[in-house]
RNA sequence: GGUGGGUUGGCCGAGAGGCGAGGCAACGGACUGCAAAUCCGUGUACACGGGUUCAAAUCCCGUACCCACCUCCA
């Protein structure tokens, strides 16, 4: 079986042949951290996390480098506004993001590097494309150099652009570029508006990175001159990508073998970007839905599927989600592990339902498709749940801990946390359950002696303090509304 | 102007020539004192107009509308 993955550059899906046998290196482009991330930023995360844990659970030993760009226009312009330093801005962003991840249970990517910690990778990189003929330092005393996108014939190639066809931005400062389209690899300091911190000493005096750069300089530090997979949101496509192929191919890199690109969400059909300031941050979402109700609705929806947010649809996933929980929570009570006291049926139907969600996943990360198998699985179960314990449900039980374990979705996962709750909340568990306990017998009393107008009022009671009541074969159970 | 993508039932969201993915909601049935949960069942969905084909949501041509990128962007 091998995984298949839909490859920007070439338009179409391809097997995933790795460089090295049994192994994955994988970039994604990760954030600027200049403002509190929002969901359009986590799925990125999100769905390359999705990717590294189904590389891995297909046997590969990944490699996976995700960075952070702690240096750019924005977070200058943004620190000045705010009146903080821009490393200090960058560095809150960073932990508001690292923060986002872990609440999505996101795992770390093997390491995260920031733009700033490579400036001298980045010199490197320039200096070889300069004396290779592909770069130009301006003469204009600005400081800049430039990539010269006319020396590189193949610029264009990932994204199929003709330089000609490209239109020029409007807004471009032409400074010292023999073309428009020349992109900037070295930005020369400005002393006079820029602060100090923000510059490091280079063979062309004073500046900072351009924004294309700290990729190809990281990636190639960390994975080698060619690897796997780059990943990273659509609009990256186009500059950015283009940029890091044509300058690291240009200095004599192979780079990248595959182009994975996530489709966006947007909100009332704009993008988030534009469109809204704190609802959609990833804090704020938190407070009406866990975490892992978001990751679930964000793993629903093919990670190349454009997602129209809104709050009504997470609702719906989260009412899903709550299905799956149900039955592990009842399966787990029914058929805990240990000796099996009722069928020892096997589950026969487990082999296809497997087949097909391997099935899916290779088949470009069809997380869709695999979640209908977990539905269909859980379907099975819950059948088997009314027959009380047998191999069979323990057997469902795992596979769809197991399923759910590589989405990043089971429940029990310590990733998921208590978050500062811990003892305090366990201890109240056993308050409730004692008060509760009290009046469920109560309840049971009348029930027995076909009072029901008596033992509703105790259930309505209950549903009003924001506990509810089920009756199950093995008794009635509370939890909160 | 160039490049890429989209339009699927009440809603979300898969699929990519034949067999109704899945979820949410709704309705009917089973179970229950009643609920809840669960199970069983219920839907003539593929933007529009042509075409190809024994067969089209899926392929081709055209039309409409929407979105993204073209040097700030997940």
């Amino acid at each position: 079986m091998t995984i298949r993955l839909y490859d920007t550059a070439t338009r179409e899906v391809r097997d995933f042949v790795p460089l090295e046998e049994g192994k994955a290196r994988v970039y994604v482009c990760g954030l600027t951290v200049q403002s509190e991330p929002h969901v359009g930023h986590v799925r990125s995360g999100v769905n390359f996390d999705v990717l590294q844990r189904w590389l891995r659970h297909r046997g590969y030993d990944v490699t996976f480098i995700r960075n952070v760009t702690d240096i750019d226009d924005k977070i200058l312009a943004k620190s000045a506004a705010q009146g903080r330093a821009w490393f200090n801005l960058a560095y809150a962003m960073q932990r508001e993001l690292t923060a986002a991840y872990a609440a999505l249970n996101v795992e770390p990517p093997t390491y995260e590097p920031a733009a700033t910690g490579h400036v001298p990778e980045m010199v490197e990189l320039i200096g070889d494309l300069i004396e290779k003929g592909h770069a130009y330092a301006a003469d204009d005393g600005s400081g800049d150099v430039y990539f010269d996108v006319r020396s590189w014939p193949a610029y264009g190639e990932l994204t199929r652009q003709g330089v000609d066809d490209m239109e020029a931005a409007e807004d471009a400062d032409p400074r010292g570029k023999r073309d428009p389209r020349d992109f900037a690899l070295w930005k020369g300091w400005k002393a006079d508006s820029e602060p100090a911190t923000a510059a490091w000493p280079s063979p062309w005096g004073r500046g900072r990175p351009g924004w294309h750069i700290e990729c190809s300089a990281m990636a190639l530090k960390y994975l080698g001159s060619a690897f796997d997979i780059h990943g990273g949101g659509v609009d990256l496509r186009f500059p950015h990508h283009e940029n890091e192929q044509a300058q690291s191919r240009a200095a004599g890199h192979p780079f990248a073998s595959y182009w994975m690109h996530n489709a966006w969400i947007t909100t009332a059909g704009e993008k988030m970007s534009k469109s809204l300031g704190n609802s959609l941050t990833i804090p704020a979402v938190l407070q009406r839905f866990r975490g892992i109700e978001l990751r679930f609705y964000l793993v629903s929806a093919h990670y190349r599927s454009h997602v129209e947010f809104s709050f009504e649809a997470l609702e719906e996933a989260a009412a899903g989600f709550r299905r799956i929980e149900n039955f592990l929570h009842r399966a787990l009570e029914v058929a805990a592990d240990g000796p099996v006291d009722g069928t020892e049926r096997e589950a026969d139907f487990l082999p296809e339902l497997e087949r097909r969600f391997d099935e899916a996943m290779d088949d470009d990360l069809g997380t869709p498709a695999a979640i209908a198998v977990v539905f269909d699985a859980i379907r099975h179960g819950n059948k088997l749940l009314g027959e009380g314990d047998s191999v069979a449900l323990r057997d469902v039980r795992r596979q769809v801990e197991a399923w759910l374990d590589v989405l990043g979705l089971h429940p029990d996962d310590p990733a998921w946390g208590t978050r500062g709750a811990g003892d305090t909340d366990e201890r109240l568990t056993h308050v409730v359950d004692a008060l509760v306990g009290t009046l469920l017998e109560q309840r049971a009393e009348a029930r027995a002696g076909k009072d029901f107008a008596t033992a509703d009022a105790i259930r309505d009671r209950l549903k009003t303090a924001g506990v509810e009541i089920e009756d199950t074969p093995a008794g009635p159970k509370w939890s909160l509304a």
